[in-house]
DNA sequence: GAATATTCAGTGAGCGCTCACTTATTTCAA
DNA sequence: TTGAAATAAGTGAGCGCTCACTGAATATTC
């Protein structure tokens, strides 16, 4: 029940370690099959290592599958960090939805993954602290919607774009891609979301009335 | 694993029978603390009923979590399907929104359960035939997003909006709503989702260029 | 009193997780 | 250098327990 200090830590490691294909392992089946209906068993087999090691470098099996979305969880916030430093809105609207589209298209299991479950882990916000942030101040937003949340009221106060709620906007304005790609999720779609990257562009510019 | 012929069609009864009380019990269950999680046991004790019980109205769990999904899924579908039947985009895009967030803010749970879950069931339209089609031809669609796709594609050819490719706008259209919904979900939004329906309606029309 | 509706007390398959143990790697005094 | 000691990485059989599902028993209805 106790999540240890050092274990359960959102990176997903990219070597070859036995760690990396335990991670690598948990989140393709995960991501296919669902959490709950993944064995420790299957992981353990899928990755070529015994059961016993997932708990040497994780506290237990939900430990493991947060650690895999704090991973996700941490880039897609990094990417809205990044458009926030950008100037302009059409600038931050481009990187977004590039950004976006190439990490699912590079790793669509990853992405996937934290469109299927992200609900699962509701305080994701709390452990995704990327390094120790003991003396910063609260009010700190670690998550891709609080971010572009932020973002928008920025431009807003630089008469980007109209101004009205923000709070509402964000999640129309990613729902532009994050939809497409729950519809390629359910099945209804197959090419790379990249496919369609002007589309989306435009259309969240639409949404924003940029 | 086999799926009995009577049992498990996926209509929420509404009466006080003790089938509606396990329905709604498992519904509500489901929708805040996932399906995996939820025990047969819990769902009886919530509609005060045996464990025994729920297997005389559905043949496995698997069974009345399909039954429900089945039910939205349908309701959700009638609303495209009445859209379907009506002139032109704006007054379409006016029901489809309105019935959406009227259905979301009516029965939360119902709504919750379906963002999350639909997934789970990826051959859901097979079994949400209303009635006997048996003679009817294929390409019937029975899903929200395929008649979604629809509309948008007769509603290029009235010239009602430019021409597009559809099967991406679909997505883009019912995110508006859905992607908020989801928002919701996650605890980023709390106020009713009709609070926003104007909003909504301009911006979908704004997604689709009206 | 037959038919139907409902309950209750199991049952065993399967799950996450542990733990005694082995093997590899690092540490460090002499 | 070296080799002994300490630590880390890795194994897998098995344990305790949960939970979906069953079926004989009991209540209810007409």
């Amino acid at each position: 029940m106790m999540q240890s200090v050092d274990k359960d830590r959102g990176v997903i490691s990219t070597d070859g370690t036995k760690k990396a294909r335990i991670e690598r392992a948990a989140l393709t089946l995960f991501a296919q099959e669902g959490i709950d209906q993944v064995t420790t068993k299957a992981i353990a087999a899928a990755a070529q290592v015994s059961e016993g090691l997932i708990y040497r470098h994780f506290s237990n099996k939900e430990g493991l599958a947060r650690a895999l979305m704090v991973a996700v969880h941490n880039r897609l916030t990094d990417i809205i960090r990044e458009a926030l430093a950008l100037e302009d809105i059409r600038g931050q609207i481009r990187h977004i939805a590039t950004a976006y589209c190439e990490l699912a298209d590079a790793d669509w299991m990853l992405f996937r993954y934290h469109i299927l479950y992200l609900h699962r882990f509701p305080n994701i916000s709390a452990d995704s602290n990327t390094d120790s942030n003991a003396g910063s101040k609260s009010g700190q937003c670690h998550d891709p919607l609080s971010l572009t949340q932020k973002l928008l009221e920025a431009a807003m106060v630089r008469g980007d774009i109209p101004t009205e709620d923000a709070h509402i906007l964000a999640p129309m304005a990613l729902g532009i891609v994050l939809q497409t790609a729950e519809a390629k999720v359910l099945g209804f779609l197959t090419a790379p979301l990249g496919d369609h990257l002007d589309l989306f562009v435009r259309r969240i510019e639409a949404v924003l009335d940029v």
